[in-house]
DNA sequence: AAAGTTATTATTCGTTTGTATAACAAGCAT
DNA sequence: ATGCTTGTTATACAAACGAATAATAACTTT
């Protein structure tokens, strides 16, 4: 893909002889603002590029800075890739848990929401599945990575039982502990699966499609109609 | 990761100076078994050391060659990881209709085969996903890879439509176009996002729990009893 | 305003990567 | 056996990579 035997671009620094280059002028950013940037500059890197294309040379020039100052706020780039997927799993979760708390109070609502803020855009999205691709890799070989991942994964998963076992407190439905993990688990496939299926086929579904179908789907499985719950 | 600074290992060849290097012995295989080798030993590398590690001297010793041989059969390195994901596609989809095909001729039996079959191994399996998961981020940037997956996802997807459709028939059920084409994509995200789970957090699952957390999310979905359909 | 910190840039280093080419030998023809 | 073809190994190369170090300038302190 690279390395192609013609390509001669030298550094070409200092032009003529004799006429000292002009050092890039900068400011000094607070160590956060500093380290936000990077972690972005990351992440759209990841997204853009893949992992492969992911250098530490290509993510300062995303963030405006020169590859030398990675190492200076980050003791390596797989330092700084752990850094941006931290954000990245927080960034998610809060999305979600931002959208139930924002819907009207009774379960049903705050369940069909739920479902609709994981099958919509911003989560729903190409560079966003890219973003998620090229870190699952690395959740099987980095047990740092494999961490956060579980802690993220995990938080989803007791969030839907909780919002499952509301929903069925409020209209009085009796459950075992043992069935509402299985739907838990089965609300978070579909949701996964229809994110899944919308992502990677963007034009193949209209807009608003896949949160229809997602509704439809979990209202099947958990005997719910949340069709009109939740839509304000 | 790796470039660190002390590690200087020379290439060390032809020992004392005089001793002629031994020269590696070979036998000149076919051209279809050579191919073959050289993708299956791609499709390891992938799934044991991700994309980046994937470099074509992983892949030759994987194969027994040395890393010229790639580029005698390839003509290059994204071309055999190209192949290897033409490979791989085609693996799946007849596992699948394989099972399918051996199971019992009645629809509900064929139906339930389909869904256990994406959620037992070696289906569900852990390097399984990180080979899928490094050839994603390829499919949106190459527009090759892009027509393998879709080639191969919309086979699936129809493949479950008519399964479906089958069943109903067989069931005297009547069904719209619209209704079985939602009714596929939710079953199709069902196994998707199990297989995912199931993938992701190998511990988590019994061995063949997920088949049946499947099925039982599938009988619910499609209002059919499959639970106890197909087990021979 | 001068001196001191240190964030930031600039440069260099050793390694690894994909590719290109040269040298060799295994199998086939004669 | 002998020579030819070409599959295969071996070596070389330019580019890119992560990391380390040196040089510089933007702030802070006084």
């Amino acid at each position: 893909m690279h390395c192609l035997r013609g390509r001669a671009n030298l550094p070409d620094r200092s032009g003529v002889a004799g006429m000292s280059a002009a050092r890039k002028p900068f400011r000094r950013e607070g160590e956060d603002q500093r380290r936000r940037t990077l972690v972005e500059a990351t992440l759209t890197c990841i997204a853009t590029l893949g992992m492969e294309g992911t250098t530490v040379r290509e993510i300062a020039i995303k963030a405006g800075v020169t590859p030398g100052l990675i190492r200076h706020y980050f003791l390596s780039k797989d330092d700084l890739v752990l850094a941006a997927y931290s954000h990245y799993v927080d960034q998610m979760a809060r999305q979600s848990r931002e959208a139930v708390g924002s819907a009207a109070p009774d379960p049903l609502s705050k369940l069909a929401a739920f479902v609709r803020a994981n099958l919509s855009a911003p989560v729903v999205d190409q560079t966003n599945l890219a973003l998620w691709a090229g870190f699952i890799k690395t959740v099987r070989t980095s047990p740092a990575t494999a961490a956060i991942h579980l802690e993220g994964y995990s938080g989803y998963r007791t969030d839907a039982e909780n919002l499952i076992c509301a929903a069925f407190a409020h209209i009085k439905r009796e459950t075992t502990a043992s069935d509402l993990r299985h739907l838990a688990i089965l609300l978070n496939a579909i949701i996964d699966g229809l994110w899944l299926e919308g992502s990677l086929a963007p034009g193949e579904f209209a807009d608003g499609e896949l949160a229809t179908i997602g509704i439809a789907g979990a209202s099947a499985l958990l005997g719910l109609n949340l069709a009109k719950a939740g839509l304000v």
